[in-house]
This record gives C-alpha cells, sequence and structure tokens, in this order.
DNA sequence: ACCTGAACACCGTTCAAGT
DNA sequence: ACCTGAACACCGTTCAAGT
C-alpha cells in the first residue's frame, strides 16, 4: 500500500522489488500466452533471474496465483471507493455505481478476474486473499441500506439483496468475458445490462 | 447419441469402450484429488492402461477436456428437455422449470460445470463442445416467446431476458460453487433465490 | 485397429553452495 | 538476506515397435 521509497536500485543482486515485479510478469504471460503458459520458471526467465528465484518471495506457484488474486481483489476494493466517493448522495445511484465498478473491474482486468475466480483452491474463498473482496461487498451492502433507510428499497436483510445483484452482475461478467453471450454486446450494450440490477432493490 | 450396441465387448486388449471410460475417470480424478491432480497419465494408470493409450481416443489432454464438458453440455440439455416435458403447460411455469434445471445441473454435477466453464480455451465457447449448451438457451428462449404469446411477459427480444435470466442464475451458481456467499446456504435458500428469476420477464 | 515402452523437452520443487 | 546451478520426480507428447 505505502508507496515504499527505493533506496538501494541496485543490491548488488537482480532486483529491489522482485515479489511485485513477479506478480506483474506472470498477468503479462497469461495476457500474451494465456493461462496454460504460465510457468514459475517462465516468469523468472522474463525477469532475468533464475528459476528458483521466486522462491524467496512465494512458498509456490500457487501462492504466486494467491498474490495476483489478492492484487486484484485489492485493485477492485479500491476502484468501488473511488467510484463511491465520486458519485452523488442519492442512495439508488450509489447502489448502481458500486455494480458498475464490480462489471469495469472485470471487463477492465480480465486476467485478473479470471485468476480470482476460476478454478482456485477453497483458500482463495475463505482466506486473506479476498479480504479486500470482502469489504468491497461490505461496500455494496452499505448502499443497499442507504437505499432503505430512504424508502428506494423495500425492507429486508440488505446481504441478500446484495447477493442477488452480485450473482447477476458475476454471471454477466463471467458469461460475458468467456463471449458465451449470444451476440457480442458492445459497452453501451453490457452497461443497459447492468442497469438491471436496480430491480433487485424492490421485490 | 445412439446407443451402439457392444459386439466385441474384449478385443483381446484391455478395454471395449476406453473413450468413455476415460471420460469417467477424468472426472472421478477431478472429483477426488482436484482438478490439480488431474493428468493424462494419472487417468490411464487408473483404468490400467498404458500412458499412451488415450492418445487413440483424443488428440490430447485439451482434447479429452473438451469431451468431459461436451458431455455436461449435453446432460445439461437432456435435463433441461426432461424437465420441461414433465412439466405444465403454464408458460410462467416452463419458464421458471427451466431455470431450475441450470441451476440444479450446476449444483448436481459440480466437476463437470466448473469444466465447462472456468478457464478453458476459447474453442469451448464456439465449436461443437458447447453445441447443446447453445440448444439448452433456445429451449430457454422458448418458453419466454410462450409467456410473451399468453401476456405473461413483456414484448422485447426475448434472447435479450433469456440473457439476464443466464447471467443471474449462471452468477448464483457459480459463486455458490466456489462457496463465496456469505452464508452458506442450503438448498431451499438457492431455490428462493433461483425464483428471483421471475423478475426478469417484466420490466 | 489398438496397445506398448522408451525417449524428449519441460515443469514444480528441493538443496547445497555462493556473495 | 538474496541469489544460483544441479538434481529429482513428474508431466505431455512423439515414435518405432508389437499383436
Amino acid at each position: 500500500m505505502a508507496t515504499r521509497r527505493r533506496i538501494k536500485v541496485k543490491t548488488g543482486y537482480h532486483h529491489g522489488n522482485l515479489r511485485q515485479d513477479l506478480v506483474t510478469a506472470a498477468l503479462a504471460i497469461i495476457n500474451k500466452q494465456g493461462p496454460g503458459a504460465l510457468t514459475l520458471r517462465a516468469v523468472a526467465k522474463r525477469l532475468g533471474v533464475s528459476q528458483t528465484a521466486p522462491y524467496r518471495h512465494f512458498v509456490g506457484k500457487e501462492s504466486l496465483l494467491a498474490a495476483v488474486a489478492a492484487d486484484g481483489f485489492a485493485t477492485l476494493l479500491r476502484e468501488t471507493e473511488e467510484t463511491l466517493a465520486a458519485t452523488e448522495a442519492e442512495p439508488v445511484a450509489r447502489y448502481l455505481a458500486a455494480a458498475f465498478s464490480y462489471v469495469r473491474f472485470a471487463l477492465a482486468y480480465p486476467d485478473h478476474f479470471r485468476v480470482m475466480y476460476n478454478e482456485r483452491p477453497p483458500e482463495f474463498s475463505v482466506g486473506p486473499v479476498a479480504e479486500s473482496g470482502r469489504k468491497a461487498f461490505q461496500l455494496f451492502v452499505g448502499t443497499i441500506v442507504d437505499c432503505q433507510k430512504t424508502g428506494r428499497a423495500a425492507a429486508g436483510d440488505p446481504s441478500l439483496t446484495a447477493v442477488k445483484a452480485w450473482s447477476y452482475a458475476h454471471g454477466l461478467a463471467a458469461l460475458h468475458l468467456q463471449r458465451l453471450l449470444p451476440r457480442r454486446l458492445d459497452d453501451e450494450a453490457v452497461r443497459a445490462l447492468t442497469r438491471e440490477i436496480a430491480r433487485f432493490l424492490n421485490p
């Protein structure tokens, strides 16, 4: 989080911040050569570092992927916060803005999104990896509570409404990313589909 | 599709229907040891067959996974057809029944579902692998058309309504399967959430 | 036709050794 | 502390050879 000032740029070894570079290089490989090409050795080679260097920063390949996922969840949380900070006070607008953030994140960071949600070990869902994701979810629940307070949403468990809206947004993003939706949807179509999420505020 | 009668049960070699056994064994390994343990060699060993035997039936590992996915889509289509055949004529009930079939399939065949949708090469989405899936989608669109004809659904592009409902059902199933939903949901809760899908019939 | 063993290039991971 | 090369067990895939 804190942008640590790098005092020693070169240590006499190869890197000053190998850990973050490994995450970035992993994403670059996934993006350019597909997830199947992601090997620890390829990541190391891309950084001009020996094949065992990554083990100084990660316990193994799965641990590197967990870092990629955590990076994604942190970005999702940050963008949701920024979007909410820039949105007017009207609760329904804030609820929609938070939902838009989720879909926009998925489309803007498809590689992160896939690592976060596709075929990952269960630890991803429970452990600290998705901690930022849970915070973003709570932010979303908060907008629903505000809608209820001002009578813009029906009473009831707000987190249940959040689950419904999240399911819709997640399914839309996931299917779109996998090119499974019948027609190719342009940005406006995705925006229109996302707007449907307002349905869940009222029964 | 046609249940071919097996004339020669044993060929003097090891198997009579190795192809289907390979698909079944792959699913068993994914189920018992996780997707990371799925190797062609492990599949072969489980069937008491040499490590190169699978190449007589599949061009490679990816091809075996494609067969698993195709098997899943075929099951999804079959169960959707059977459900619709067993459902009354009222269009909204049929629309809901088709949506239920999708979620029920995901929960009943989680390993199939993951292979079908998680981190698979793009060919899965476009090629013949998902052909049965597209047919199931068309069945679903048909129930929406029937709702429109009888005034139970608003006019408009029925496949757009289908995309919305599918997104919701898919997101719900995917998040639930990954244990990402806040509370553990029992069957009744999932059923209640799935029922929300009726929302998409009317604007 | 269908199956086999040996071989190749590659991978994740470990470990003793370097600075 | 951080990095390295060599080594181990394993994997996908190829190929010449068996019946």
